[in-house]
DNA sequence: ATAAAAGTTGGAGTGCACTCCAACGCAAGC
DNA sequence: GCTTGCGTTGGAGTGCACTCCAACTTTTAT
C-alpha cells in the first residue's frame, strides 16, 4: 500500500499528475486510508506503468482514457475486441514512427559527418554553400 | 519561386504556420514579390523540409531556432562545431526514442495476442483478472 | 506534545505549438 | 475592370498535458 509520494518517486510522475490522472478517469478512484489519503495497490502501479508506456510512445490522454473506460466496462466480447483494436491502432502508429525516426537518424548521421569534414579541412572553402 | 499557398500544399504546413515560423526566426525573411507577397526559393523549401524532419523526430522549436541562429552566424569553426553538437545531441535522443518505441511495440504485440486469445476462447473464464 | 513533512481539494495558471481573426491589399481569370 | 480568391499584418485564442496555488488536514519523527 503505497502513498502518493512513494508512487510519484517510483514512476517519475509528480503527485499533481497522479491526482490529475485520477481526476480525469485514467486511474480508477484509488482507495483511501483513514484521513482520506490515497493508498495505491500493486495493481494501480502496474496499470500506471502501462499507461506510462503508452504515453512514452505518444498516445494522447484522450486515447488512454478510451482504453481505461473499456477496461471498466468489463470483459465482454465487444469490449475486448475494442481494446485490442485500440492497441493495434497504436501499435501501427508506433511502427510507423519508428520508421520515421530511423530514416531521420540516418539523415542526421550523414549531416553530422559532413560537419566533421568541414571542421577537419578548414571551413574557408565552404563560405558559399551554407547548408 | 513559390507562393505561400504552394509551399503549404507541398509541405503540409498551413500558411499560418509558415508565417509563424518566419516570425519567430526559424526561416530567414522570405523574399517578397511586388505587393509584399512571399516568394519562396528552392533553398527555403529545402531548409523547411529539413526542419520538418527535425520536428517529426520531436525537436522543439526552441532547439531548431538555436540551430537556425547558428546557420545565420556563418561557417566559423565554432559555429560548425556547435551545429554539429546540436545535431549529435538530437541524434542521440532519436536513437534513444527508437529503443523506447521498439520495446513498447513488443509489449503491445504481446498484449494484442493475449486479447486475441481471450476473444477466441470465450472470455467467461477470465472475469477475475481484468488486465 | 509538537513541529515538520506529506497529503487533501477546487480551481487557476503555464508552456508549447500552433490556429484563427479582423480588416485589409494584390493578383489572375473572365 | 471587376470579381474571386490568395495574401498581408498584429494580436488574440485554442488544445494538450500538465503544474501550481491557497488553505487546510493528517501523518510521522523527535
Amino acid at each position: 500500500m503505497l502513498t502518493i509520494g512513494a508512487v510519484a518517486a517510483q514512476t517519475g510522475l509528480t503527485e499533481h499528475t497522479l491526482r490529475y490522472y485520477e481526476k480525469i478517469g485514467l486511474l480508477d478512484p484509488v482507495p483511501r486510508g483513514p484521513g482520506g489519503q490515497r493508498r495505491y495497490r500493486e495493481q494501480d502501479l502496474r496499470w500506471l506503468e502501462f499507461l506510462l508506456r503508452l504515453r512514452a510512445t505518444g498516445m494522447p490522454l484522450r486515447d488512454m482514457l478510451a482504453y481505461a473506460e473499456q477496461r471498466r466496462v468489463g470483459n465482454t466480447a465487444e469490449s475486448l475486441a475494442l481494446r485490442r483494436k485500440l492497441l493495434a491502432a497504436h501499435a501501427d502508429k508506433v511502427a510507423e514512427e519508428i520508421a520515421v525516426l530511423q530514416s531521420t537518424l540516418q539523415l542526421l548521421q550523414g549531416k553530422i559527418d559532413i560537419y566533421r569534414g568541414w571542421e577537419a579541412s578548414l571551413p574557408l572553402s565552404y563560405q558559399l554553400d551554407k547548408e
